[in-house]
RNA sequence: GGGCCGCUAGCUCAAUGGCAGAGCUGCGGACUUUUAAUCCGUAGGUUCAGGGUUCGAGUCCCUGGCGGCCCA
């Protein structure tokens, strides 16, 4: 196993997580956390949120101590602002528990919340993360945070004075900040970060009759726009007036809806579960946020520990087309894992400090990206990787549980990519190429291209932009045959003649480099001349302009093949 | 105004106080190869600046600069 000399981030953490965990709670499962807010879309940034404590967990796991990784779904939370798609009639639910709110019309879902949790949950099966999910909505209503509860609002006065110690006077005068200069999706991402954590404008439960750290849904329309008037702590007795009219008196001893303030529900949590290990986003890095609030309320008042919380930086995207990005703007787990296998996408969060940002790869990068991963794998075989780049190898392509599911032959994603590109994903033509890559091992079934082969079709068709991708033209270019001179015509007139003897594209190959050689009068297999190679590049133009009407383009003989003989003729004005 | 993070080769990043290193790009070569093909070779550095601690600092401390973000 690795030892300190080798040890990537992620067995460091491991190493001091072990070493507080036996400190803390000797003998118990060690436990990491995630939180996750399902207001909206789950987006790559998010999935940051798990993949830190998942890979850490999973570090643990493989060294066989007793871990668990909760993924707390903050879906008790209340629905603040109806995202721009949405019907604007979605806005007389503002202000209620996510679980409480529709979802998006058409969808399948019982609710809003269950609506976002559920491509997250796709996506993280098919990345091999194993977790226990807690319904924030299941534990309030339930009443298992009964007795924190009490306790948090017995304590109410210590509470708001550790909360003071951040207040600052004047609230208002938030001066607009000047235009940022973000893109749409950068903002969008941070905007949306900002909204999973809970982090920037909190409501932390001040009120005119003094400071509660618990805020009721209200009986009759459910949202919180209520205000606690009174509390008796020997009866429990609390008396709130809600802005749709309603007021009433229960006791907080048996009611079970409303939650504590997020200031304060946070700490409650890792004290309640006993947290280790939860990292948290760079917008809690500030005086005053939850995470370092937080810090105190949990020691001060629930006289536990702060979990090991290491600050994680923005994932970006790099290239995403606009259309394809899912109903929110910014790309979500399940949208990189149309374009890329599960292990590619661990390994990007595997193989950075939760403290680098960096971006995902939508556009051409991603091409750069598998040649990486493909050159990291040849070097593991042959024992030439460095330790670091072991570790996240090792942590991508599996868990503690097992392997991942790998694409038997891993043929170059551009290649991939370049040959449904030009047969538009028809399967036959596509085998029919694969299969004569390499004579030596030919490929027999798609089969064994797959899962990378179905990335790369679905990138190309909905990432790559429509100028850059291959479209054989359906009508012979008239104009262009018409003015071609003679020795272009005698060209045209080689390659077809031969067309069906060097159907193949080993033949093809052969065929197109010979043309202009015969045509200069030397043998088929001559050595190429300077004068020669000039006469080749002219002759390939002049078939990428007929068949695809631009100066370049795929390989000839790949293209050729592609095409089909009877469209080349055609198009080639035989 | 306060805070967090970052700054290392052209670019993206490694280097846990102990010889500054990879990938890509570039350059040279091989190849009958083409949407950024592949292989071989090679170059590339005031580690943001200044000071301090140390036998030794990219790494630790202080000051400043620049960038990103958060809070006010």
């Amino acid at each position: 196993m690795a030892t300190s000399a080798e040890a990537d981030w992620v067995s460091r953490f491991a190493d001091e997580v072990i070493a507080e965990a036996e400190r803390r709670a000797p003998g118990k499962p060690i436990v990491c956390a995630s939180g996750l807010s399902p207001s909206g879309p789950i987006h790559l940034g998010n999935l940051r949120e798990v993949m830190t404590p998942h890979l850490v967990a999973d570090e643990i796991r493989r060294r066989g101590h007793d871990v668990v990784h909760i993924i707390s779904w903050d879906d008790y939370d209340r629905f603040r602002k109806v995202p721009a798609g949405i019907d604007s009639s979605w806005s007389e639910h503002i202000g209620k528990p996510l679980t409480s709110v529709p979802a998006p019309p058409g969808s399948e879902y019982a609710n809003w919340a269950e609506h976002f949790k559920a491509p997250m949950i796709a996506a993280l099966a098919e990345m091999g993360v194993e977790y226990h999910g807690i319904s924030q909505t299941a534990r309030y209503t339930s009443g298992v945070y009964r007795e924190q509860v009490l306790f948090a609002m017995r304590e109410r006065e210590r509470i708001d004075a550790i909360l003071d110690r951040y207040r600052t006077k004047d609230k208002p005068a938030a001066a607009r900040k000047p235009q940022q200069k973000l893109d749409e999706a950068d903002a969008a991402a941070a905007e949306a970060a900002a909204e999973g954590s809970g982090a920037a404008s909190e409501d932390d439960g001040t009120a005119d009759a003094g400071y509660f750290p618990y805020k009721p849904y209200c009986s009759v329309c459910e949202r919180d726009l209520t205000t606690v008037i009174a509390y008796d702590d020997e009866t429990t007795e609390l008396s709130y007036t809600c802005a749709c009219g309603h007021s009433e008196t229960v006791l907080l001893s048996e009611h079970d809806q409303g939650k504590l303030v997020w200031k304060v529900d946070w700490p409650m949590r890792w004290a309640y579960e006993g947290v280790v290990f939860e990292p948290s986003g760079v917008d809690h890095s500030s005086p005053g946020s939850s995470f370092v609030v937080g810090g105190q309320i949990v020691k001060e008042i629930f006289g536990a520990e702060q979990p090991i919380g290491p600050m994680y930086a923005f994932v970006g995207i790099s290239g995403m087309a606009k259309m394809s990005s899912s109903k929110g703007g910014v790309p979500t787990p399940a949208d990189a894992l149309e374009i890329m296998e599960a292990p590619l996408l661990r390994w990007l969060y595997a193989r950075r400090k939760p403290n680098q940002s960096f971006k995902i790869a939508f556009d051409q990068e991603i091409q750069r990206l598998y040649d990486e991963w493909d050159a990291l794998e040849r070097k593991i075989d042959d024992g030439t990787a460095l330790p670091a780049d072991v570790a996240a190898y090792s942590r991508a392509i599996g868990t503690a549980a097992g392997p991942l599911p790998e694409t038997p032959r891993p043929l170059p994603y551009r290649t991939l990519a370049s040959i449904v590109d030009i047969t538009t994903g028809h399967a036959e033509q596509t085998l029919r190429i694969l299969r004569d890559l390499d004579p030596e091992r030919p490929i027999t079934s798609l089969e064994e291209t797959r899962p990378r082969l179905d990335r790369a079709e679905r990138w190309v068709t909905t990432q790559v932009p429509a100028e850059q991708r291959t479209r054989v033209r359906d009508e012979p270019d008239t104009e262009l045959l018409g003015s071609l001179g003679h020795g272009e015509r005698e060209s045209l007139r080689l390659l077809l003649d031969g067309l069906d003897d060097h159907w193949s594209l080993d033949g093809l190959t052969a065929l197109v480099y010979g043309v202009p050689k015969v045509q200069a009068g030397l043998a088929p297999d001559a050595k190429p001349t300077p004068e020669l190679k000039v006469a080749q590049r002219g002759f390939f133009a002049l078939l990428y302009r007929l068949l695809v009407g631009r100066d370049t383009g795929p390989r000839l003989p790949t293209l050729l093949l592609a095409a089909g003989a009877d469209r080349v003729r055609k198009l080639l004005g035989a």
